[in-house]
DNA sequence: GCTTTTTATTTAAGCGTTTTCATGAAAATG
DNA sequence: CATTTTCATGAAAACGCTTAAATAAAAAGC
């Protein structure tokens, strides 16, 4: 089956290609009896624009470019959810890139961003180094990063959706301390690097405002099995903090567990906090307390000022630096806050 | 700045364009010197062919559609992982479509599909209806649906990959009746609708292979929340089942916690199992019994057979089914298994 | 050294659109 | 009614690439 082309459409209606490509853009120059004529036509072949060829024509794509780590990818559906509902909204397709480790993939996908001529590129944090993205700045391509606050938000063409890990963990450790709880830990999570260095700065700021230093960073591989077994080992020889910062669902789940078995209770003996959120941290028994991250919004949102970026919408022309607020969902690992 | 094209390329090198795209695309044919002269071109311009345009010229995107139900996505992170990991291999870019509730919306994803004339679909069970699957086939695009098994495989261009859901449930079944359990329930998951089928098949041939018929099929909302309220206000007034069928983690676990705080003993009382595996099913206590479904080389074998579809892999002509194995993963929720 | 064969390169058409510019028809003007 | 203005349409160039056909250059044959 011969696909029909804006040619077979205009034979059909009687007219040139060019008044078919105004029916389809909705110019309204066309009459509105030829309209009628072409719009019949593109019915009956059942015509389709080809969209690589307008792609070619206007030099634009309506597709914009998600990169995630694929390790990552399980943990963000919901802003995906968001990302993808909006970009519907606004007819843009999706093409999805996922990077893993090598270095050489990161390169690929760059290298296929580039040549794939999308609009744009929503960036998860922690995918592409600074070098990396000056690279996709070269060829102007806007690009919006989701989840931390990246550091040169000054730079033309590039926005940012996140929330304030930073202030989060400052207020809680501040809140700690007027408990009098100052032995904190905070249980490193490798796949989320820039979120957890800016937790891991407000604590520090928090303890130096005190007086005190920050010592108790945890690092152990992050999945369940083996932060079950670090920590059952470790509670041999170790109590736990008083309070404990995890970041993953299967660290606070492991935690739960290898405290509970070491003869420990949750809270009374630790309290804990799983900064993302996901059903699961309200499963187990006691549930877990944690944060409400907006991240359906996150995904919305860094969708639309995309979007608003690509049209030069000028009401973000100097505000592409968006702040997402969070709340502290209290639940049966604490009790002091 | 300006993007540099072909005739860029060409000029630098003092060649036409078209031993330029004879280079990129490394033909044989041309002299080796002049082959170097123009790679050294194109290193210099930083020159990235266009594959929108190498589109519109070849008929051919190497890209193809992924089309997975949004709420699904979370679920289904390991076969996508499988899915990108091959198409890095081969070269093919992927295009992301959720589909969600709306029918209209089905329309434009299948819309979309169409006009970005990608080479191929990935599809997950549940999503096309047979008449959208027959739109994507008068437009000849190849197509592999993977999960559970379509009903007409022999339509050219359409390729499965799956699990036997059936044989597993007839299996499961019949050692039951053997060890004299014949109290089963199964607990419906409205996300995975032909999978559910299919089991249920399964289970009803054992039960008339027994002379029996079979009548436990439980149906409520999948969240955990509903699930958990639904069957704790359940054993108030019921027993549980000697074994109960779940398909989804949330539901597994709601079960686990509502017997348990219902006073029933697992497995003592009530044996379960829940279909799809995955991590959280191992930080229950007990653990839940599962079933090892290759998730990863669902997805790889499904882009590994869509690009051999592609390029018409006559190895592939006859063969476009791929059953894949699964296995039982006995843990502390089953005892006779 | 001239013709034939082989090999390398260029020219130009085509992929399916959009859009500028030119053209002709209809409407408005005096 | 002749002239200008407005409006609708069509012809053709452009987007950046591939590739068949044409041509030029090199190699081989005698």
């Amino acid at each position: 089956m011969k696909r029909i082309t804006i040619y077979d459409v205009a034979k059909e209606a009687d007219v040139s290609l060019a008044t078919v490509s105004r029916v389809i853009n909705d110019s309204n120059v066309v009459r509105e009896d030829t309209k009628q004529r072409v719009q019949e036509a593109i019915e009956k072949l059942g015509y389709k624009p080809n969209a690589i060829a307008q792609g070619l024509a206007l030099s634009k794509t309506t597709t914009v470019s998600i990169v995630m780590s694929e390790k990552l990818f399980a943990y963000n559906g919901k802003i995906l959810n968001g990302l993808m509902d909006v970009a519907r909204i606004y007819n843009y397709n999706i093409m999805f890139h996922t990077t893993s480790q090598g270095i050489s993939k990161m390169q690929d996908v760059i290298e296929s961003i580039i040549k794939s001529h999308v609009d744009g590129v929503i960036l998860f944090n922690d995918n592409f180094s600074e070098d990396e993205m000056e690279v996709l700045q070269e060829y102007q391509i806007p690009m919006v990063v989701v989840g931390s606050q990246i550091p040169d938000t000054s730079v033309d063409n590039v926005g940012n959706v996140y929330i304030d890990f930073e202030q989060m963990a400052y207020d809680i450790v501040n809140q700690l301390f007027e408990k009098g709880i100052t032995d904190i830990s905070l249980v490193e999570d490798k796949l989320n690097l820039s979120m957890m260095a800016q937790m891991r700065a407000g604590i520090d700021k928090a303890f130096k405002d005190h007086g005190l230093e920050f010592k108790k960073y945890i690092s152990y591989d992050d999945s369940f099995k083996s932060s079950y077994n670090f920590l059952t080992e470790y509670f041999k020889t170790h109590k736990p903090s008083q309070f404990v910062f995890t970041f993953r669902d299967s660290q606070a789940i492991a935690l739960l567990n290898a405290c509970n078995e070491a003869g420990y209770k949750i809270p009374d003996d630790c309290q804990m906090v799983c900064v993302l959120n996901n059903k699961y941290l309200a499963m187990t028994r006691p549930n877990i307390s944690t944060f409400n991250i907006p991240e359906y919004d996150m995904g919305a949102v860094s969708m639309r000022l995309l979007t608003k970026m690509l049209v030069d919408d000028e009401s973000v022309r100097d505000n592409r630096s968006i702040e997402l607020g969070y709340s502290f969902i209290p639940r049966g690992t604490t009790k002091e806050l």
